[in-house]
Order: C-alpha cells, then structure tokens, then sequence
DNA sequence: CTTGACTCTGGAGTCGAATCCAGACTGCAA
DNA sequence: TTGCAGTCTGGATTCGACTCCAGAGTCAAG
C-alpha cells in the first residue's frame, strides 16, 4: 500500500479523529463509501484524510454535522460560491445571537453578585 | 382548596413550566415528593411554586439542574452566603470562557467571509 | 507459528433535559 | 349522567455526536 493509502487507523490518526468517529461519519453519509481491500479493511487516500480535516475544522467553528453535510454536498456538487458564503453569513449572526445571550446572562450574574455581600446565610440573597 | 394550593396543572402554568417537568423535578429531587389529595393528586403550594421559578430562572441564567440541585440544597440547608458567591463565581468565569471561544470562532469566520469573494464555484473558496 | 495490534459488523449505551405514551382514574360542569 | 379535561404511573423516546461492546477475522513482527 502506498503511503497516501492508508487503513482507517492511519487516517484517523492522520486527521485527528477516532477510529470510530471515521466509521460514524460513512454510515452517516459525510464521506463517500471507503473501498476495500480483498479482506474487507477500509482504504483511505489523502483526499479522505483532507475530507476529513475539514470536518473537523468546521465543527471546531462550530458548524453541525447536518451543516458540514450541506456544506460537503455543495462541495461535491461544485455548487455557487454564493450559497457558502450564505451559510457562513448565517452561522455568523448565530453565533453573534449566542454570545450576545450569554453576555447579558454574564452580565445579570455579575449585577447580582455585586449586590451581595458575602456574609451570612442564603436567606435573603439576591442572587438566590 | 384554597388558591394558593394548586393542582400541578395550575402550578406548572404559574410558573410557566410544563405538568412533565414538574413531575421530573420532583423525580430528579429539586423539588420535595408533593402532598398529596386523598386521591393521589399532588398539591401545590405558593412556596412550591417560588422554587419553580427560582429553577426556571437559575436554567435561563445558564446553570445546569445539577448546579440548580445544589443552589437548592444550599438555600435548603440555610448554608453559607459565600458558597452561592463562589457558585456564581464559577458559573460567571465559565460563561466568560464560552463567550471568548464563540467569538473567537466567529472572528475566524468573518475573516473568511472576507476573504472570499463570493463569485464562481466552491472550488477554492477559502471558507471550504 | 504465535502473539498482539488492528479491523470488521451490528447494535447498545452515553450525556442532559425533558417530552411523550398508554391505560387507568378523578373531578367538575352542563 | 355523561363527557371531557385533568391527573396518575412507569417506562420509552427524543436530540446530537459520538463511544463502546462482543465476537470474529486479518496482518505484521519475532
């Protein structure tokens, strides 16, 4: 085998995910049917491991699995640029909605923390 | 019965929860096994219905119900001030964590968006 | 040839926080 | 009295993204 085919063992390690991950993202259709040796084993190439990188980079950016998938498929397709930059637009105004939540969640503990002192029981608290 | 003693049906809408979850509290210990009518129907009462809230408002304010438990068993157990302090502490310096993570990868993302000029196929589209 | 590491499959289990279900019972109004 | 909304129980199911399992087959080193 030469060294840009490897078992899935190689390829996971290569990309940085579990073996089992591998197999969970073929069954759910992220990457393509891995051919096969004569004895069965899986056969990845470096486009595989690619493949799989990017997954994982987009889910570090916080994309789902069901938008790495649309996002594959647009890939696959050669689709419009347009339509990338669309889910990247979306996924930004997400994550600004997101933080600004968490924020403001912050920012009410914060208030209530200032307004309590510190000293005796919980009766009476503001933040309880 | 009085109305400040309720079914859980009353109880649930007063605290803007669902008759499910109020019955999973109870099953989860958030909330003390309900008297109960001769009948076996649980009864409410104005106290209950504070705890509701108060759990209502602890999970919009991000805490988890193993946090909320322990908040509850804290204001049950008349413990000390400072340990729901340090709670909200932790809970505080947690969500700063999480906003500085989203909008590190939303940064990321814009940059991309930038990057990419939106014309053509996905084929070298920096986002992919 | 044997050992140990690797791979295969289908399926089950995990986490949190509910939500939904069937089937039986209760309570209130018309 | 009948009808329907509400309640009871215990258990199953949901979501997302894995992770783990048993039992069987395969591969490479020593």
């Amino acid at each position: 085998m030469p060294k840009t085919l490897m078992t899935i063992g190689a390829a996971a390690k290569s990309a940085g995910v579990a073996v089992d991950t591998v197999r969970y993202y073929e069954r759910e259709g992220l990457l393509a049917s891995a051919t096969r040796t004569a004895s069965g084993y899986r056969v990845f190439a470096a486009a595989d491991v690619e493949r799989l990188r990017f997954i994982r980079k987009a889910k570090s950016l916080g994309f789902t699995l069901a938008d790495i998938a649309e996002l594959l498929r647009l890939q696959d397709g050669g689709g419009p640029r347009t339509e990338v930059r669309q889910r990247a637009r979306t996924r930004i105004e997400d994550l600004s909605r997101k933080i600004a939540a968490l924020a403001a969640i912050r920012d009410a503990l914060v208030a209530l923390e200032g307004q309590c002192h510190g000293r005796g029981t919980v009766a009476g608290c503001p933040i309880i």
